[in-house]
DNA sequence: CTGGACCCTGTAGTGAGCTAGAGGGTTTAG
DNA sequence: CTAAACCCTCTAGCTCACTACAGGGTCCAG
Protein backbone atom coordinates (compact mmCIF):
# COMPACT_ATOMS: atom_id res chain seq x y z
CA UNK A 1 0.00 0.00 0.00
CA UNK A 2 1.28 3.57 -0.96
CA UNK A 3 2.43 5.65 2.22
CA UNK A 4 0.63 9.25 1.54
CA UNK A 5 4.10 11.06 1.31
CA UNK A 6 5.66 8.47 -0.79
CA UNK A 7 3.98 7.80 -4.52
CA UNK A 8 4.96 5.23 -6.72
CA UNK A 9 4.77 6.16 -10.49
CA UNK A 10 1.96 4.50 -11.35
CA UNK A 11 -0.21 5.76 -8.31
CA UNK A 12 0.96 9.09 -9.95
CA UNK A 13 0.02 7.66 -13.30
CA UNK A 14 -3.80 6.82 -12.03
CA UNK A 15 -4.37 10.30 -10.29
CA UNK A 16 -3.24 12.15 -12.47
CA UNK A 17 -4.59 9.83 -16.02
CA UNK A 18 -0.99 10.45 -17.50
CA UNK A 19 0.58 7.02 -18.78
CA UNK A 20 4.00 6.04 -16.67
CA UNK A 21 5.54 6.52 -19.89
CA UNK A 22 4.86 9.94 -20.66
CA UNK A 23 6.05 10.48 -16.73
CA UNK A 24 9.13 8.90 -17.52
CA UNK A 25 9.82 11.35 -20.73
CA UNK A 26 8.82 14.67 -18.62
CA UNK A 27 11.45 13.20 -16.55
CA UNK A 28 14.09 12.77 -18.94
CA UNK A 29 13.05 16.65 -20.44
CA UNK A 30 14.06 17.61 -17.11
CA UNK A 31 10.25 18.83 -15.76
CA UNK A 32 9.62 16.34 -13.31
CA UNK A 33 12.24 15.23 -10.48
CA UNK A 34 11.82 11.97 -8.06
CA UNK A 35 13.87 9.87 -6.05
CA UNK A 36 15.52 7.22 -6.18
CA UNK A 37 14.64 4.03 -3.46
CA UNK A 38 17.14 1.38 -2.98
CA UNK A 39 15.13 -0.78 -6.03
CA UNK A 40 15.63 2.16 -8.52
CA UNK A 41 11.55 2.68 -8.30
CA UNK A 42 10.87 6.70 -8.71
CA UNK A 43 9.24 8.35 -5.71
CA UNK A 44 7.33 11.24 -5.80
CA UNK A 45 5.83 13.24 -3.32
CA UNK A 46 2.28 14.26 -3.38
CA UNK A 47 3.01 17.28 -5.19
CA UNK A 48 3.96 15.32 -8.28
CA UNK A 49 0.57 15.38 -9.27
CA UNK A 50 0.27 18.61 -8.82
CA UNK A 51 3.32 19.59 -11.05
CA UNK A 52 1.97 16.70 -13.33
CA UNK A 53 -1.31 18.84 -13.68
CA UNK A 54 0.45 21.86 -14.20
CA UNK A 55 1.94 20.34 -17.33
CA UNK A 56 -1.15 19.65 -18.36
CA UNK A 57 -2.80 22.58 -17.95
CA UNK A 58 0.14 24.41 -19.71
CA UNK A 59 -0.18 21.80 -22.67
CA UNK A 60 -3.91 22.68 -22.54
CA UNK A 61 -2.97 26.34 -23.61
CA UNK A 62 -1.03 25.28 -26.84
CA UNK A 63 2.13 25.65 -24.53
CA UNK A 64 4.98 22.60 -25.80
CA UNK A 65 6.75 20.99 -23.19
CA UNK A 66 10.16 22.77 -24.24
CA UNK A 67 7.67 26.30 -22.88
CA UNK A 68 6.55 24.57 -19.72
CA UNK A 69 10.52 23.83 -19.21
CA UNK A 70 11.23 27.62 -20.21
CA UNK A 71 8.35 28.19 -17.72
CA UNK A 72 9.76 26.00 -14.61
CA UNK A 73 12.98 27.20 -15.16
CA UNK A 74 11.82 30.67 -14.22
CA UNK A 75 10.45 29.14 -11.02
CA UNK A 76 13.03 27.36 -10.00
CA UNK A 77 14.95 31.04 -10.09
CA UNK A 78 12.27 31.26 -7.25
CA UNK A 79 10.53 33.54 -9.19
CA UNK A 80 6.83 33.45 -9.98
CA UNK A 81 6.67 32.94 -13.77
CA UNK A 82 3.43 35.01 -14.96
CA UNK A 83 4.67 37.47 -16.92
CA UNK A 84 6.95 35.05 -18.64
CA UNK A 85 4.00 33.00 -19.47
CA UNK A 86 1.90 36.32 -20.26
CA UNK A 87 4.27 36.87 -22.96
CA UNK A 88 4.49 33.11 -24.10
CA UNK A 89 0.55 32.86 -24.41
CA UNK A 90 0.68 36.87 -26.49
CA UNK A 91 3.33 34.77 -28.45
CA UNK A 92 0.49 31.25 -29.05
CA UNK A 93 -2.00 33.66 -30.01
CA UNK A 94 0.18 35.20 -32.72
CA UNK A 95 0.85 32.58 -34.01
CA UNK A 96 -2.66 31.28 -34.23
CA UNK A 97 -3.63 34.67 -35.82
CA UNK A 98 -1.40 33.73 -38.46
CA UNK A 99 -1.80 30.75 -39.22
CA UNK A 100 -5.37 30.83 -39.13
CA UNK A 101 -4.88 34.08 -41.74
CA UNK A 102 -2.78 32.00 -43.92
CA UNK A 103 -4.99 28.81 -43.52
CA UNK A 104 -7.82 30.88 -44.65
CA UNK A 105 -6.05 32.49 -47.92
CA UNK A 106 -5.27 29.35 -48.76
CA UNK A 107 -8.70 27.81 -48.71
CA UNK A 108 -10.24 30.90 -50.66
CA UNK A 109 -7.49 29.65 -53.24
CA UNK A 110 -8.90 26.04 -53.10
CA UNK A 111 -12.68 27.66 -53.14
CA UNK A 112 -11.30 29.74 -56.38
CA UNK A 113 -10.15 26.42 -58.22
CA UNK A 114 -13.15 24.32 -56.85
CA UNK A 115 -15.42 26.59 -58.67
CA UNK A 116 -13.79 27.55 -61.56
CA UNK A 117 -13.07 23.66 -62.32
CA UNK A 118 -16.89 22.42 -61.30
CA UNK A 119 -18.14 24.88 -64.59
CA UNK A 120 -15.66 23.95 -67.41
CA UNK A 121 -13.71 21.40 -67.97
CA UNK A 122 -10.23 22.04 -69.75
CA UNK A 123 -9.89 19.75 -72.75
CA UNK A 124 -7.54 16.88 -71.86
CA UNK A 125 -3.97 17.45 -73.94
CA UNK A 126 -1.47 14.30 -74.16
CA UNK A 127 0.65 13.47 -71.71
CA UNK A 128 -2.06 15.53 -69.14
CA UNK A 129 -2.39 13.18 -65.71
CA UNK A 130 -5.15 15.50 -64.87
CA UNK A 131 -5.86 18.17 -66.79
CA UNK A 132 -7.62 20.00 -63.82
CA UNK A 133 -4.24 19.90 -62.26
CA UNK A 134 -2.44 21.20 -65.05
CA UNK A 135 -3.87 24.25 -65.14
CA UNK A 136 -2.27 25.04 -62.03
CA UNK A 137 0.48 27.41 -61.58
CA UNK A 138 3.94 26.57 -60.78
CA UNK A 139 5.18 29.28 -58.73
CA UNK A 140 8.76 28.95 -59.29
CA UNK B 1 25.52 16.31 -72.99
CA UNK B 2 22.20 14.89 -71.88
CA UNK B 3 20.45 13.47 -75.37
CA UNK B 4 16.84 15.04 -75.23
CA UNK B 5 14.82 12.14 -75.03
CA UNK B 6 17.05 10.42 -72.04
CA UNK B 7 17.22 12.24 -68.80
CA UNK B 8 19.92 11.91 -65.71
CA UNK B 9 17.92 12.37 -62.35
CA UNK B 10 20.26 15.61 -62.28
CA UNK B 11 18.60 16.85 -65.43
CA UNK B 12 15.14 16.57 -63.66
CA UNK B 13 16.52 17.98 -60.88
CA UNK B 14 17.83 21.31 -62.66
CA UNK B 15 14.37 21.39 -64.88
CA UNK B 16 11.86 21.32 -62.15
CA UNK B 17 14.08 22.92 -59.37
CA UNK B 18 13.69 19.59 -57.39
CA UNK B 19 16.29 18.02 -55.53
CA UNK B 20 17.98 15.03 -56.20
CA UNK B 21 16.85 13.15 -53.45
CA UNK B 22 13.44 14.16 -53.39
CA UNK B 23 12.80 12.42 -56.93
CA UNK B 24 14.85 9.27 -55.56
CA UNK B 25 11.96 9.66 -52.76
CA UNK B 26 9.56 9.91 -55.12
CA UNK B 27 10.31 7.06 -56.96
CA UNK B 28 10.52 5.30 -53.40
CA UNK B 29 7.11 5.95 -53.37
CA UNK B 30 5.75 5.00 -56.64
CA UNK B 31 5.07 8.52 -57.91
CA UNK B 32 7.87 8.31 -60.48
CA UNK B 33 9.45 5.80 -62.23
CA UNK B 34 13.06 5.49 -64.23
CA UNK B 35 14.74 3.00 -66.66
CA UNK B 36 18.39 1.93 -65.23
CA UNK B 37 21.17 1.90 -67.55
CA UNK B 38 24.24 -0.61 -67.26
CA UNK B 39 25.95 1.76 -64.64
CA UNK B 40 22.79 1.85 -62.56
CA UNK B 41 21.90 4.95 -63.39
CA UNK B 42 18.57 6.44 -63.29
CA UNK B 43 17.39 7.71 -66.89
CA UNK B 44 14.35 9.77 -67.50
CA UNK B 45 11.87 10.48 -70.47
CA UNK B 46 11.24 14.29 -71.39
CA UNK B 47 7.64 13.37 -69.71
CA UNK B 48 9.29 12.79 -66.53
CA UNK B 49 9.69 16.46 -65.88
CA UNK B 50 6.17 16.87 -66.24
CA UNK B 51 5.14 14.22 -64.13
CA UNK B 52 7.06 15.65 -60.96
CA UNK B 53 5.27 19.50 -61.91
CA UNK B 54 2.21 17.70 -61.57
CA UNK B 55 3.45 16.88 -57.72
CA UNK B 56 4.16 20.36 -57.30
CA UNK B 57 1.32 21.27 -58.32
CA UNK B 58 -0.88 18.94 -56.56
CA UNK B 59 1.43 19.98 -53.48
CA UNK B 60 0.66 23.09 -54.03
CA UNK B 61 -2.82 22.51 -53.81
CA UNK B 62 -2.36 20.66 -50.06
CA UNK B 63 -2.80 17.65 -51.76
CA UNK B 64 -0.43 14.70 -49.73
CA UNK B 65 2.31 12.53 -51.23
CA UNK B 66 -0.52 9.83 -50.83
CA UNK B 67 -2.88 11.87 -52.60
CA UNK B 68 -0.65 12.04 -55.51
CA UNK B 69 0.05 8.65 -55.40
CA UNK B 70 -4.10 7.76 -55.36
CA UNK B 71 -4.62 10.47 -58.36
CA UNK B 72 -1.97 8.38 -60.42
CA UNK B 73 -3.35 5.16 -59.38
CA UNK B 74 -6.58 6.48 -61.15
CA UNK B 75 -4.86 8.06 -63.70
CA UNK B 76 -2.74 4.56 -64.65
CA UNK B 77 -5.94 2.67 -64.68
CA UNK B 78 -6.25 4.87 -67.80
CA UNK B 79 -9.06 6.91 -66.60
CA UNK B 80 -8.88 10.65 -66.52
CA UNK B 81 -8.79 11.32 -62.51
CA UNK B 82 -10.51 14.47 -62.43
CA UNK B 83 -13.51 13.44 -60.64
CA UNK B 84 -11.70 11.90 -58.42
CA UNK B 85 -9.29 14.61 -57.87
CA UNK B 86 -12.59 17.04 -57.40
CA UNK B 87 -13.37 15.30 -54.27
CA UNK B 88 -10.12 15.10 -52.94
CA UNK B 89 -10.13 19.11 -53.19
CA UNK B 90 -13.36 18.69 -51.75
CA UNK B 91 -12.17 16.99 -48.45
CA UNK B 92 -9.06 19.47 -48.17
CA UNK B 93 -10.91 22.28 -48.26
CA UNK B 94 -13.43 20.97 -45.27
CA UNK B 95 -10.70 20.28 -43.35
CA UNK B 96 -9.15 23.26 -43.84
CA UNK B 97 -12.64 24.99 -42.63
CA UNK B 98 -12.79 22.90 -39.70
CA UNK B 99 -9.27 23.52 -38.75
CA UNK B 100 -9.57 27.05 -39.15
CA UNK B 101 -13.41 27.13 -36.73
CA UNK B 102 -11.16 24.93 -34.40
CA UNK B 103 -8.19 27.19 -34.20
CA UNK B 104 -10.16 30.32 -33.85
CA UNK B 105 -12.01 28.89 -30.99
CA UNK B 106 -8.63 27.68 -29.00
CA UNK B 107 -7.69 31.27 -30.34
CA UNK B 108 -10.68 32.73 -28.32
CA UNK B 109 -9.64 30.72 -25.57
CA UNK B 110 -6.67 32.17 -25.14
CA UNK B 111 -7.17 35.78 -26.14
CA UNK B 112 -9.60 34.78 -23.06
CA UNK B 113 -7.22 34.13 -20.19
CA UNK B 114 -4.80 36.95 -21.48
CA UNK B 115 -7.57 39.46 -21.08
CA UNK B 116 -8.77 38.14 -17.70
CA UNK B 117 -5.11 37.78 -16.33
CA UNK B 118 -4.39 41.60 -17.85
CA UNK B 119 -6.10 42.92 -15.01
CA UNK B 120 -6.22 40.54 -11.84
CA UNK B 121 -3.77 38.59 -11.00
CA UNK B 122 -4.47 35.67 -8.58
CA UNK B 123 -2.90 35.59 -5.63
CA UNK B 124 0.17 32.96 -5.30
CA UNK B 125 -1.21 29.65 -3.49
CA UNK B 126 1.65 27.53 -1.25
CA UNK B 127 2.74 25.19 -4.19
CA UNK B 128 1.80 27.40 -7.00
CA UNK B 129 4.16 27.37 -10.14
CA UNK B 130 2.61 29.83 -11.53
CA UNK B 131 -0.97 31.04 -10.04
CA UNK B 132 -2.15 32.27 -13.56
CA UNK B 133 -1.92 28.95 -15.42
CA UNK B 134 -3.09 26.92 -12.05
CA UNK B 135 -6.07 28.87 -12.61
CA UNK B 136 -6.89 27.06 -15.91
CA UNK B 137 -9.69 23.66 -15.49
CA UNK B 138 -8.39 20.21 -16.34
CA UNK B 139 -10.95 19.08 -18.72
CA UNK B 140 -10.19 15.30 -17.45
C1' DC C 1 6.66 -19.49 -2.24
C1' DT C 2 4.53 -18.40 -6.21
C1' DG C 3 2.29 -15.76 -9.66
C1' DG C 4 0.70 -11.56 -11.13
C1' DA C 5 1.15 -6.72 -10.86
C1' DC C 6 4.29 -3.55 -10.70
C1' DC C 7 8.94 -1.33 -11.73
C1' DC C 8 13.47 -0.59 -14.48
C1' DT C 9 16.44 0.59 -18.94
C1' DG C 10 16.98 1.02 -23.63
C1' DT C 11 15.53 0.89 -28.27
C1' DA C 12 12.44 1.56 -32.01
C1' DG C 13 8.44 3.43 -34.10
C1' DT C 14 4.74 6.96 -35.21
C1' DG C 15 3.73 11.10 -39.26
C1' DA C 16 5.62 13.94 -43.60
C1' DG C 17 8.69 15.02 -46.62
C1' DC C 18 12.32 15.35 -47.14
C1' DT C 19 18.02 16.52 -46.26
C1' DA C 20 22.76 15.12 -45.19
C1' DG C 21 26.42 12.11 -45.14
C1' DA C 22 29.37 7.89 -45.69
C1' DG C 23 31.51 5.18 -48.82
C1' DG C 24 31.66 3.81 -52.99
C1' DG C 25 31.46 3.72 -58.67
C1' DT C 26 30.96 6.48 -63.42
C1' DT C 27 31.21 10.00 -66.69
C1' DT C 28 33.01 13.78 -68.95
C1' DA C 29 35.43 18.22 -70.08
C1' DG C 30 39.81 19.85 -70.88
C1' DC D 1 44.68 11.08 -68.24
C1' DT D 2 42.85 13.21 -64.56
C1' DA D 3 40.00 15.68 -61.58
C1' DA D 4 35.62 17.40 -60.91
C1' DA D 5 31.08 16.50 -61.24
C1' DC D 6 27.97 13.31 -61.32
C1' DC D 7 25.62 8.84 -59.96
C1' DC D 8 24.54 4.78 -56.69
C1' DT D 9 22.80 2.58 -51.94
C1' DC D 10 22.03 2.78 -47.25
C1' DT D 11 21.66 4.99 -42.96
C1' DA D 12 20.54 8.60 -39.94
C1' DG D 13 18.41 12.82 -38.72
C1' DC D 14 14.91 16.39 -38.47
C1' DT D 15 10.01 17.82 -35.30
C1' DC D 16 6.96 16.47 -31.22
C1' DA D 17 5.11 13.94 -27.67
C1' DC D 18 4.71 10.15 -26.90
C1' DT D 19 3.68 4.60 -27.25
C1' DA D 20 5.22 -0.09 -27.52
C1' DC D 21 7.99 -3.47 -26.95
C1' DA D 22 12.02 -6.64 -25.12
C1' DG D 23 14.29 -8.35 -21.51
C1' DG D 24 14.93 -8.02 -17.19
C1' DG D 25 14.18 -7.09 -11.67
C1' DT D 26 10.89 -6.28 -7.43
C1' DC D 27 7.03 -6.53 -4.45
C1' DC D 28 3.14 -8.34 -2.19
C1' DA D 29 -1.26 -11.01 -1.23
C1' DG D 30 -2.73 -15.55 -0.53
Amino acid sequence: MAVATRLKIGDVAKQTGVAVGALRYYESLGLLSSERGDNGYRYYPPEAVHQVQFIKKAQALGFSLEDVGDVLTVHQRGDLPCGFVRSLLQDKIQQLEDQIQQMTAFKADLEQYRDRWAESQPRPQSGDICPLIETVPLTV
